[in-house]
DNA sequence: ATTGGTGCAAATGCTTTGCATAAAG
DNA sequence: CTTTATGCAAAGCATTTGCACCAAT
């Protein structure tokens, strides 16, 4: 994989984010040091880095995918109201693997916690600012 | 909720089926007991019982959100090929709210396992005629 | 009679793609 | 020099919406 300018930058600002940022919000960081890059360009990267491992790519929620640039096993909060996503400290050393009885002829590659919930900014009822 | 012919077999369909199909999926079964029936239909109503809780939508990875008829607390693994989903028997009692240690402040509603893997039918290199 | 639901087509919004140009190795 | 990536605009696809008509209560 060609390292090019582009593509270190979104690196860059994605491990740094720690927001667990949509394409279009990476877009709009990234843009400020960048700003000829285009959107497709994100997408297209996002897809690359993910797909290599280095980036994982967070399809919570049906809507927007998201992306973080923390790829150490961890997991997430999603808030049902504005699609945010956060992660929490969950109790270590449980192997969510080891807890299938019956995998129905799936070969598991992974398992995983996931939580649903309603963000502090949502708590506030702010929820319209950041939908 | 007014009880209208769609809607009760839209319903009826999703029970049926145990396959967590997409909404064009549901559509294309559905149109065979109703064939004027429009997919915006399908959609609104999908939409609406699960806002109710008699139905759950999925939002796992890929595009589009599957549905499910059965409301019980179960786990899914999800295709990374395909996209199809399946229930999977876990370890029975384990209380997935109580694994948060720090919730940053969310409000948790809900907690799952979910499990990543590949589907018996891309296993045999199916993978193309069903995704 | 009133309210909510439906069918249709058009619109929306996120994401992907074709293509000519530019940059990396 | 060869290959891969970029920018732009257009296309794609799942989903949603406006609106006139229809059906359930």
């Amino acid at each position: 994989m060609r390292i090019t300018n582009q593509r270190e930058i979104i690196l860059e600002e994605l491990r740094r984010l720690k927001t667990h940022p949509t394409a279009d919000e990476l877009y709009e960081v990234v843009k400020k040091r960048l700003p000829r890059i285009s959107i497709a360009t994100v997408y297209r990267n996002l897809e690359r880095l993910s797909e290599a491992g280095i980036i994982h790519k967070l399809e919570y929620g049906g809507r927007q995918k998201r992306f973080d640039g923390d790829v150490r096993p961890h997991s997430h909060v999603f808030c049902v109201r504005c699609g945010r996503i956060s992660d929490v400290d969950t109790v270590e050393g449980l192997s969510v693997r080891a807890m299938v009885l019956d995998p129905k002829g799936f070969e598991i590659i992974e398992g995983s916690l996931q939580f649903e919930g309603i963000c502090p900014e949502c708590q506030k009822g702010n929820s319209l600012t950041t939908n």
